[in-house]
DNA sequence: GGGATGGTGATACATAGTGTCAAATTCGCG
DNA sequence: CGCGAATTTGACACTATGTATCACCATCCC
């Protein structure tokens, strides 16, 4: 569960500390994409600020992703892969699945570079319903 | 300019007011994707409020375009085209190019069938350095 | 075990956006 | 034009999400 989590964060010189176990334990139980409020309510004994500080630390170094929803909210889930990936996020019962496919990310780098632009990034994110949300 | 926008807006049953006329040309006007309070900043008689309930009208009738930005912030630009399209956007001068593209649609639709997922919408955002910025 | 470094909590603040409601404006109709 | 219904507006308070500061505490390494 956590253990390369753990592996990730002492590898790129950040301490393991009791938060952070604690921040990492709530993430890996929670079975549905969070907030930072929801993950803040089940840690009472961490500040808020602290809450948000180790989502942003995680999401730096690839543990969990960012979700940017289609009404503008965020929510967060942790990343199943490490990898590169992009999201599938069901409107109905709020389920994310992960997918990567290279000809995608050809398409991406096909435009940037049609456009002149040297690429860092890219994101994409695809909203509809899931097999189970359809009826 | 303005003038397709107008139509739009009064095609869909909304009232064309001197406050939005102002917004939409404060809007044309403005040679580089803004923040709310730059626009409102820019329009001292009119009310922050109004401001976003204008920007998010015009959004959803795809006169304005919503740009989430790599650091999680956001700015708004006018369409250049009306149609479904991609953004690219320049970290350096924060320009931003749309595209569109029938192969990075294509992928991101045999994607979602993949999964099972019925398609409502989707995004892509690519972040990099446009011509100029890179030196 | 002790000190440099980094992490934490509390609090205040910043930014983006929404809800409410009375007053003002627009639109369609005669 | 002038009127009434419906929409829009502004002010304001409020919510949500996230960041800065700073004193205190824990961790790591010697």
């Amino acid at each position: 569960m956590a253990a390369d989590s753990v592996a990730r964060l002492v590898d790129t010189g950040h301490r393991l500390t009791a938060t952070r176990r604690a921040v990492l334990d709530a993430i890996a139980r929670s079975p549905r994409p969070f907030t930072i409020e929801e993950l803040s309510e089940g840690l009472p004994d961490i500040g808020r600020a602290t809450v948000f500080r180790t989502v942003k630390l995680l999401h730096e170094l690839d543990i969990v992703c960012r979700l940017p929803l289609e009404d503008g909210g965020v929510r967060y889930q942790r990343a199943d892969s490490g990898e590169h990936h992009h999201h599938l996020i069901c409107g109905g019962c709020g389920a994310v699945a992960e997918f990567s496919d290279p000809a995608l990310d050809d398409a991406v780098e096909r435009n940037a570079a049609a456009a002149g632009f040297a690429l860092d990034a890219h994101s994409a994110e695809l909203y509809g319903r899931c097999a189970a949300c359809r009826g």
